[in-house]
DNA sequence: CGAGGTGTTGATCCTGGTCAAGTACCGTGG
DNA sequence: CCACGGTACTTGACCAGGATCAACACCTCG
């Protein structure tokens, strides 16, 4: 018995309360209207990651759309009010949103693509950079940003399990950004006085010398058939 | 100019080679019938990383279906051949191929997904054995393993760009397998004598003791709204 | 008020990186 | 036939980026 999209698919979660369990089958997607929540992966010994970040505005699990199940588990890391989006109804009028959708689908999947390099290739200085600028520029892109500062829910321990390194060092990195006056972090405010110089720092650390060599194997790259 | 989809769309691509550039449009997915591609990126200093591979019988790249746009270069790791699908005509007749190639972004998103996990939280044995793995039974599935033995054409360069370490430090770790008996792998050919027990090494090493009170924050997890 | 979740800092350890040399294995051309 | 040059693989010695262990300060919220 779906019912209309009005008000009444509204629904709420607490922090720490999940969205999805793993497995679980889905006849909805959910929309976010306030508050973050994260797809997560706990290995048998305890070892977490984090492999998804949703924010206000965000599609939650657009792939529910084709998959009709949710892999991993969603965890609310604050409170959240989402709208749900009934499949069974998208897929008799096939609209807009399945377009939007399907965008969304995209974006994670490109953005995932990024991740991926972060983690098997940088520093841990370039992803916590790299994870601040990401999440600087979604919250921009919905106006969530005024003055360079904007509200980051995040636990370090949080982002340690996105950016693949411990609580501990995350603090250390934390720390060195915010000597070198690239990042301002108090309480749940981040506040990024040079977005721009924040980005070069998650590109390649500047220390690091852009070897201009740096082709292994110098494939020509164009001898097309 | 599109032509045909007949044996017309066939085309062939020599080692390193590339199947796409970076950035560049794309009118067609490629199916490969014959040899291995990447799709990997190269940061400003030369750091690799490879983040998906298609083998045969793969789709390569079916997002581009969506984007109509490869976001990083493919790479042939072997001599490729492939059938070209021009996507104006799935457009035009959206048939059953549209949902294999839905089908086949969503099983590269999950298996990103995996690999976020394992590059974030997984010690190179275990990433090392997770790839062998999944290659083990990607080509199982398409009837390429007889005997526990299949053929795996990558280098160990290309292994280490794939797992986030160095070629030295892939090398130390397949020996390590080997000398566990888990692995033999002699020229391309790779051997599994108990695929059952590699799965098991890949997930957490043995050695890890499975930390029986692992939740770190007891999140009854049952206390839904 | 206390308790538990956080953030901070120091000391020490270890996984994996770096540097370097040497070997094996080609396919090429003399 | 062998000499060669190039790529791939191995191995050792040493180094370093993060992990681990531990203690403590802070703060919010029962």
């Amino acid at each position: 018995m779906p019912m209309e999209q009005g008000h009444l698919s509204q629904r709420k979660f607490r922090r720490h309360e999940h969205l999805a369990h793993r497995g679980e089958l889905q006849d909805h997607v959910l929309h976010l209207e306030e508050g973050w929540a994260s797809r997560y992966c706990v290995l048998p010994d305890g070892r977490r990651q984090i492999t998804a970040l949703f924010l206000p505005g965000d599609y939650c699990e657009p792939q529910w759309l084709l998959s009709g199940k949710a892999e991993l588990p969603i965890l609310a890391l604050t409170p959240v009010k989402a709208r749900a989006i009934p499949l069974a109804g998208v897929h008799a009028r096939p609209g807009d949103t399945v377009m939007k959708l399907l965008g969304g689908v995209l974006q994670n999947h490109d953005r995932q693509t990024a991740w991926i390099v972060s983690l098997g290739r940088k520093t841990a200085l370039e992803r916590v950079a790299g994870l601040l600028v990401e999440l600087f520029e979604r919250l921009q892109a919905t106006g969530k940003v005024d003055d360079n500062r904007c509200t980051i829910p995040l636990t370090q321990q949080d982002i340690a399990d996105v950016v693949g390194l411990t609580p501990v060092h995350v603090n250390r990195v934390l720390g060195d950004l915010r000597n070198r006056g690239l990042v301002r972090l108090s309480g749940k405010i981040l506040h990024l006085p040079y977005p721009q110089a924040l980005g070069a720092a998650a590109s390649s650390s500047s220390e690091r010398p852009v070897d201009p060599d740096a082709q292994r194997t110098a494939w020509p790259a164009g001898k097309a058939a």
